[in-house]
DNA sequence: TTGTATGCGTTATCAG
DNA sequence: CTGATAACGCATACAA
């Protein structure tokens, strides 16, 4: 290891007590000018960093919080760092990034890796394998907990998510509104919440346009273009195929997309089409696809607002506990577009 | 704050030494069985967990590195981010993101914020703005640097990249084999050697074919769907239009895509098209984009492995600099495919 | 096999 | 305004 310049360094070298170093370093109203300026100088020149670690161990405080997601390199989820990011570096925050690979055992892994580390606060959403959640239960005592996007509920910990109640209502709403009335959905893993919740938005849209549910139309789906294709095969050897297609996941919209496109089945006129989360693709299709977006880029700075008041409050003693609902935007491209 | 548990509290409960906790919480080997599961116990029982703080500061390792990305949330940085956290969590690493913003200053900020954290390597991406490398060359000496794609050239910095000149000129052959002759550029931020060096490819591949260069077929561009619009109008107002464009940006090549559907130019009839960097909307396009990959899943793992390499060899006292070049990977799609 | 003492680098407290 | 000292939580050299 490289041995590294300390304040002891500069206080020889200046024939001050290492006290004194540290309190010009830090800017203490009762040190001179002149020391101040003496020390600042010694250090630039032994090239002296501070070493937050032992700050840190002083002051019980590392400003650095953990994030966990299952994969980073999503459009979504990577955005929401980014936001979380952008509003914590101000405040003097870093950030850690793990991830769950979706799996519940990784997950409780980085989870206590993130507690030895100290951190002042952990923003997570839950990988889809997280059922008992007994380690989050108890890594709560310990460090604050946010939950974004995906969530468990959990007495005492805040949550911010999109509604994505309303999303399903809005989407399933607006398609109908296209003059489509056989609206089917291509659902998500329902051991997550959210994707129950969308799953109830189309149910009582439906239900309140005065139209049956038809179980046919609904088909299970992993999120990606093999599986949309594979929906979109199995919806067109019904007899009565639909008219509308609500996926909640754009990757397997697309793959509805390219499958009606090789059965020269137009879109939007034979069928319209919406998915969900707004990846930059959807933009750009020459045919581009509607999509519900979960501004995840506000996801991550409401986190990071959240984070920030609980740790003021909690300096008075107060502890709180925050929901926050976003609310979802629908963009209306082509794919869905009558009127 | 909440009071941490420590090994101290679990000693004063078992009446035993903190020394002793110490140990057994390490398995060390002269410690009998029966004090290790008392030890252990009693910490489950406290809800015990490890300070790394204190036992970073006491070892000089922290387990932790940085990276710094102009943004975390492209389909490119994610995944390289995704590459190094894989390969560095089985070796107990952590991984700190922090963004620049294509502005050295921030850039300045993160390093030595990084230091400061005294984290135990780095992996950098430089800003566009970074010219003076000071900053850098001055880090260095603290612990070690890893440039992954756009680096600088600095004594003693190992680097990982792809071979962006045989990558400018493996895209402009592919053109030129389609039978196009006034292939144009679209020239990305020269301040980067990434696009000097696909600028290098396209320059020496036009030559080594016969093809003089017409300067009003370079165009620089910001990597953007808009610069790609108007640098096909540019085009398509000369006298002579090009029948091939080889854009340093995906982003761009999707507008030059745009703008010659609008005017009914046919891809890759009239036009063939290749962009950069695989971005995953390239092949979902309905006329899907070739492109060059670089493979960013790669050059995370083994900036990771270089970064484990060096932290070994650097314990027998050796000190290295690797310069790692990966192969980009050309993906033909249809708007590049004559035959 | 276990205990004692010390130090990692910093800051807060108490003197002066 | 500045100095001496203790403490944060842990690991290790040295003793026992």
């Amino acid at each position: 290891m490289k041995k590294s310049v300390t304040i002891y360094d500069i206080s020889k070298k200046l024939n001050i007590s290492a006290a004194t170093v540290s309190r010009a370093l830090n800017n203490h109203p009762k040190i001179s000018q002149k020391t101040k300026e003496l020390v600042l100088s010694a250090a630039k020149e032994l090239n002296y960093i501070q070493n937050t670690l032992a700050q840190s161990l002083k002051s019980g405080k590392t400003n650095r919080v953990g994030i966990i997601v299952p994969y980073i390199n999503s459009s979504f989820f990577s955005s929401v760092i980014r936001g979380i990011e952008e509003e914590l570096t101000p405040h003097g925050y870093h950030v850690i990034i793990c991830q769950s690979h979706e799996d519940v055992n990784l997950e409780k892994k980085q989870l206590s890796t993130l507690l030895n580390a100290q951190v002042d606060g952990i923003f997570m959403s839950v990988s889809k394998t997280t059922e008992d959640t007994k380690h989050i239960e108890n890594a709560k005592s310990k460090t604050p907990i946010i939950f974004f996007d995906r969530k468990k509920d959990i007495a005492g910990i805040s949550t911010v998510v999109i509604d994505d109640y309303k999303a399903g209502y809005l989407a399933t709403e607006h398609l109908i509104e296209q003059g489509c009335r056989k609206v089917c959905h291509l659902l998500g893993d329902l051991r997550l919440e959210i994707y129950q919740n969308r799953y109830n938005g189309y149910l009582d849209a439906l239900k309140d346009n005065g139209i049956l549910l038809n179980k046919d139309y609904v088909i299970p789906i992993e999120s990606s273009v093999e599986d949309g294709i594979e929906a979109t095969k199995k919806l067109w050897k019904l007899a009565s195929p639909p008219d509308a297609i609500f996926s909640a996941s754009d990757y397997a919209a697309l793959g509805v997309c390219q499958e009606l496109r090789n059965n020269n089945i137009r879109i939007p006129q034979d069928v319209t089409v919406i998915g969900f989360s707004n990846e930059p693709f959807t933009q750009y299709m020459e045919l581009p696809i509607s999509s519900v977006d979960q501004t995840p880029d506000i996801m991550g700075k409401i986190s990071a607002q959240v984070f920030l008041e609980y740790i003021n409050e909690n300096f008075s003693g107060i502890s709180i506990e925050k929901k926050v609902v976003l609310n979802p935007q629908l963009y209306i491209r082509e794919s869905s577009k009558r009127k």
